[in-house]
DNA sequence: AAGTTTCTTGAGCGTCATTCAAACTTCAGC
DNA sequence: GCTGAAGTTTGAATGACGCTCAAGAAACTT
């Protein structure tokens, strides 16, 4: 019964990274399943091979996008620096990197997908919960610390979280006055709010 | 060359309407250009006469949803209560009515399109800025009477409508603890830390 | 070497938005 | 009431796309 795979999580992580870059170049409009195997050299069905449904493909490359980012945030937390520098760091790293931030155009996809589909729903939630956690544990030591007053923790990350989200979205879609640096200005006025270091 | 039209405004109105109404009914995903034309007894192609593309039929039921409300947010804003009041009334109306609310499954329908599609954008822009500019008159209006405390018009009230998409989109998407109860609760919330009531 | 499992392909299917030529309707001016 | 122009309506055709599937190739086990 021994796992008789060759190679197939290595083809499976190629597909990702490719389509991730390819949504990046081109948008996830130009995102086809033959045209992703045309890139890899390979055939659409065989795409279907590993995912089983485009949903899934693009679902899986969420998530792999957004473990390469859980790696960069556990090392943030793990990191000994003042809480304000921190939750800085925090927001630096949820807030897309620009208009065409892949990673952002495929939640905003995914969003689109969602609707009446409770795994793409159950995967969103549990990758929010991930965010969640970390943000609540910044949160909750800078407290401990003295650094932050927050009265309700739940609330609060939760709320900076939507606004983050929200800020987010409007990056993405490129509206006027929604660059990333513009969303990171926001992020920070409204963190220092809710942590009362204002 | 005066005007020619028979009741081509009449059948526009009608079919953005049912659009809508299928929509809620049976989800994004659901409508499709034959089957929303079976439901108006007419064909597919003349749906497209009106509209051009399915991008634009989907805008203007953004749109036509949008005006009704616009309406009712300005006789809001005519009200004389007290800010608070009034701004609670303005989250209200903003918020989903609940997770399957049209209007907000087409603003993310539509955000998925809009990547290279400027007019979309601009026209989001648009319906955005006229959420700003009465939010904005809502705050302005109570800091002059004395009743909020806002230090920074514009960015508070970016930051306000960029926390009520956030919260709105969760609650369309139905995330767990998404409901529009709890997005109303985190909503008032805030409003209430940035304006200084609380 | 034979058997089993995994991988890969590509032709074909069904659904969908969109196009378009042709027919139908309305109306102004006569 | 006729005519031509403008506006409206249809439905068949088109092309793009996601997805299925049967068949075969490759790798691995014994």
């Amino acid at each position: 019964m021994a796992t008789r795979r060759r190679d197939g999580q290595l083809a499976r992580d190629r597909m990702l990274e490719e389509a991730v870059t390819a949504i990046a170049e081109n948008g996830l409009a130009g995102l086809t399943m033959a045209g992703l195997a045309e890139r890899l050299g390979t055939s659409g069905g065989h795409i279907l091979y590993y995912f089983g449904s485009k949903d899934q493909l693009l679902l899986a490359a969420l998530r792999w996008s957004e473990d390469k980012l859980a790696e960069e945030r556990t090392a943030v937390l793990a990191r000994r620096v003042q809480p304000p520098r921190k939750l800085d760091l925090f927001l630096d790293l949820y807030l897309p990197v620009g208009a065409r931030d892949p990673r952002w155009m495929l939640w905003i996809e995914l969003w689109a997908r969602t609707a009446g589909n409770d795994e793409l729903r159950s995967a969103q939630e549990e990758i929010d919960a991930g965010w969640q956690r970390d943000l609540a544990a910044i949160l909750a030591d800078g407290t401990a610390r003295g650094a932050f007053t927050v009265d309700e923790l739940d609330a609060d990350t939760s709320e900076l979280l939507a606004l983050l989200e929200g800020l987010s979205t409007r990056v993405v879609l490129g509206l006027a006055g929604a660059t990333r640096a513009d969303a990171l200005t926001a992020a920070r006025r409204a963190a220092a709010r809710l942590t009362g270091t204002r």
